[in-house]
This record gives structure tokens, sequence and C-alpha cells, in this order.
DNA sequence: AGTCAGGCAACGC
DNA sequence: GCGTTGCCTGAC
């Protein structure tokens, strides 16, 4: 990963965990910078759309935005204002559009819906801001192993706990921020140091991933670049404490697969309740990849930040 | 104070 | 194949 460290040109700083706090200072005035986007982008709600958990609320001279780690790197700043503009540091502001999936044509997602549903039109004029983000493959399957029959504000505080404890810290704004440990450094920290961040029987599958992974017996990179969707799936799947759900989650958020549609509780509901679908697993996954088309996921993301507000 | 979460694997039939 | 059950923990 090309300057993992200190690309805010010398305005954070790293450490590794067992460091001491270096003494913070501005080096200079942040140079924040318009990054452009085409169609609705609401940062707020993406970021509390439960696909990512980490970035914390941040006020940097006057501007009140997010800041958060992107993969080994970071944090980087964000803020958007009332004009919709969204604003970060200049050498940032590809890396941004790129995670937070500003660099797509919404118009065109939006066109291969179907036309005629009308759950899904107010679904997406409920948050017409959400966009699908792109985070880095490890710790997004990593995050969402952790998820299992918890509640938004227990994964956070889960993800923050593993990333304290075992993450690269950085110093920025006054504050620290850390990123998420590789899969090695989890290995080798063992199950019972995963346990005491309080994952319960999720240190089990935590570790197991983290030992394939760092063995290379799962290859991301393969799977993220070089499988089909279906064969990406089955692949994750082997992984213990993954299943279609979670697989999906990680192919989604973590690897731009946008025709994985994962189904949780709120989907379900949703599908019932809405879509007079009874259906289960599989079967029900098969009826919403054909329903909803190609980018199955990104309506998925509407339909479920809409059931979970309103349902 | 209990209840119950944004699942999964291991069973039982 | 399908339906049930145990699993850790803490937010509500």
């Amino acid at each position: 990963m090309a300057h993992s460290v200190g690309h805010l040109s010398g305005v954070n700083k790293a450490q590794n965990q067992h460091g001491s706090l270096p003494s913070h200072e501005w080096d200079e005035k942040p140079r924040l910078v318009k990054a452009p986007y085409d169609g609705a982008f609401s940062l707020h709600d993406t970021l509390r759309s439960g696909q990512i958990f980490h970035w914390d609320e941040v006020t940097v001279d006057g501007f009140n935005g997010y800041a958060g780690c992107m993969g080994e790197r970071g944090p980087f700043f964000l803020a958007q204002t009332d004009d919709g503009m969204l604003h970060t540091l200049m050498d940032d502001a590809p890396d941004v559009q790129r995670y937070f999936g500003l660099d797509v044509s919404l118009r065109e997602i939006h066109a291969s819906f179907p036309q005629n549903d009308t759950v899904l039109s107010e679904a997406i004029l409920f948050c017409p801001g959400i966009r699908i983000t792109r985070q880095p493959m490890w710790e997004c399957l990593a995050t969402f192993i952790t998820s299992s029959m918890k509640q938004v504000a227990h994964i956070r505080s889960m993800s923050l706990t593993i990333r304290e404890r075992f993450g690269t810290r950085y110093e920025f704004a006054g504050r620290s921020f850390y990123s998420y440990p590789p899969a090695q450094v989890l290995a080798d920290a063992g199950e019972e140091a995963l346990r005491a961040c309080s994952l319960g029987y999720r240190a089990k599958s935590l570790h197991r991933a983290a030992c394939e992974v760092a063995s290379g017996k799962i290859d991301l990179s393969v799977i993220e670049n070089e499988l089909s969707t279906d064969e990406a799936r089955a692949e994750l799947t082997k992984l213990y404490g993954v299943g279609d759900k979670i697989a999906n989650c990680a192919l989604l958020f973590g690897a731009g697969r946008w025709d994985a549609f994962p189904i949780d509780v709120w989907m379900e509901r949703i599908l019932r309740d809405r879509y007079r679908k009874r259906l289960k697993g599989p079967k029900l996954q098969a009826w919403a990849i054909r329903h909803f088309g190609p980018c199955c996921g990104y309506a998925q993301q509407y339909l479920f930040h809409f059931a979970r507000k309103t349902l």
C-alpha cells in the first residue's frame, strides 16, 4: 500500500499500538477541496446505513464532518456542507470518491431497476443519498463476521475495540484513530484475545478466518478480482462462521459486487410485508436477483434503510 | 431484570 | 431438505 503513513502530508502521525502518543500540532490549515459527484449523496446517511461502522464525527477548523481510516491508511477527513458539496483534503479526493462510490452513475443504476416497483421508488425517495461503499475486503469481511446477532451499536463497539487493541494508531485533530488490523495480526493474536474484545462465540469465527486468509488458504484478492459473484460467495462460505448473509455483505460492501443481495431479518420483513414474498433463504435470494436485476445490491441498501426506519 | 438482536453450525427428523 | 436449538454479549 503506497503512502500508508502520513498521507495528510505531515498532519497526522502513525504509531504502533504500543508506542506513546505523539504530541500533535496542525502543521498547516487543512486544504479542503470539493470532491465532485454526480447525483444524490448523503455522507451522513451512507455512514449510518449499516454497511460501515467505524467513522467518527469530528469538527476541524469549523467544519463538521467525519474522520476514519480506509484500510491501513488514514485517517481521512470529510465534510458535507449545507449546499450538498462534499469537501476533503485535496490529495484525498480520488480515494474518497472511490471509497464512497461517488464515481458511479446513479442514473444508470436506477435505470436498471424494475420501473413499476412502487415500494422501491418509495425507498429511494426516502433515502436518495445512500451509496454503496467500497471498503477493503478483509476489514469488511472481518467486521461482518462479528455482526451476527448484534445491533449496530455493538458491531461498532467491537470494531473499535479490535482496532484499538490490534490496529495502527494515528493521531488526527487531537484524537486517536485506528486502522483495522491485517489478518496476520489477528491470527497471531489468538482466539482468546479476540474473545476478550467481547466477541463471544464470534471470536472463533474471526480467528479462523484470519488464519485462513493469513495463510493464503483463502485468497481474498482472487475472490475479489477473478471469481464470479456466485463463485466468490461459494468460496467465502467455506469459512467457518460465514454464511450467505455475511458473504453477500462482504461482496457488496467490500468488493463492489452490486449483484450480491444480503438478506437479513429486515430484508425478510420488507420482502414479506411489502412484496408478499414468503420464500426463504436461497429461493428468496434468487427471486430478489431476478426481480431487482444486476444492481439488486443497491436496491437492497435503499430497502434495508427504508425498512429499518419505517417498519 | 429480562429480552432479544442486521447468523451460523450442528443437529434432529 | 427442512425446522430447531445453542451460542456470547450488552443495549434497550
